[in-house]
DNA sequence: TGGCAATTGCTATGATTCATAGCTTTCAAT
DNA sequence: ATTGAAAGCTATGAATCATAGCAATTGCCA
């Protein structure tokens, strides 16, 4: 829930005079972009986590709210895909959905449902919509103007 | 350990010009800074955790080799600080680095022991580093020219 | 100096996430 | 018509992570 790394306790050297530059000069992973890139999306997760127990919903179950959002053709194994959800485990994750009525199955076929949004699922998904929102928003709030527009290209780079 | 997101099924719609600029034109997530962070994340952290196994070692357990390095004075309190791992979740963490007989323990007082890698510990520690630094080179490769050099600042600036 | 709060290292435990394997039913293509 | 693939599910195990509590020790402060 919380992902603060504090500096390492620093025996010698304690008064290094350039307090600006490096705030862990002595932390040899401060450096590391993958590192950064872990500790950063901990960091995210774990806020928008916290913004989302208001609506009852885990990071998961909201994913999946948005990607249901206007369409009434998917079926388990397509959020899945999309999602990188193994079938197995969206079985208790629709579950929960169904459970709380936020979702409901079509048949397609005798093999096939559909998974679409309750009307309790759309209003809820309202509100999940003002909550990723305003995070996506603070987020790059949260990064210095001179780099923010690299963000989303650079991150797009890595996720494929 | 796989972390492809596949782009949604498009029903309708399956010839829209521009093949290029967005991949997924009908994935409501694809644009979502905190969705890509996390995509991003779990990707390179799978790819580092595959490289990794040729060591027979975890993430968080190179990790804190990592950050042993040249130290002589850390508890295991301080790795936890450092590192955000919990007290209790230090103890299996350093077990089984000690059991792989890459680190051992030194009283520093009756209370607290200072945690320091042993010769085979510097050794491993040497390796972690070739396939650390290999893997933060082939990460920054991946992310265009125009974006590389802001990768570290903005991540920094959300890890924090 | 005596006492008390904080720290250390640990055990035990539960929640969550995630991957694998296997099963049955159904679809689809040859 | 048969067979291979896909859908949905069960069961299970591994890994990560958080919480609570305990005994011993330390350090601060009156």
């Amino acid at each position: 829930m919380t992902d603060h790394a504090k500096p390492l306790p620093n025996p010698e050297l304690r008064d290094h005079d350039p307090p600006a530059a490096d705030p862990w000069p002595d932390d040899p992973l401060a450096a590391l972009p993958g590192y950064l890139l872990r500790r950063a999306a901990n960091a995210m997760m774990a806020e928008l986590a916290t913004r989302l127990t208001a609506l009852d919903l885990r990071i998961s179950e909201a994913t999946v709210l948005l990607l249901l959002g206007g369409r009434e053709d998917l079926t388990s194994a397509d959020i899945g895909k999309a999602l990188d959800i193994q079938r197995a485990n969206m079985v208790p994750l629709l579950a929960r959905l169904e459970t709380a009525g936020l979702i409901r199955r079509e048949p397609i076929n005798r093999k096939s449902q559909a998974i679409l949004l309750t009307e309790a699922g759309q209003d809820r998904l309202a509100r999940v919509r003002e909550v990723t929102d305003r995070f996506e928003r603070d987020l790059l709030d949260r990064v210095p103007d001179a780099h923010r527009a690299h963000l989303v290209p650079a991150l797009r780079a890595l996720s494929g």
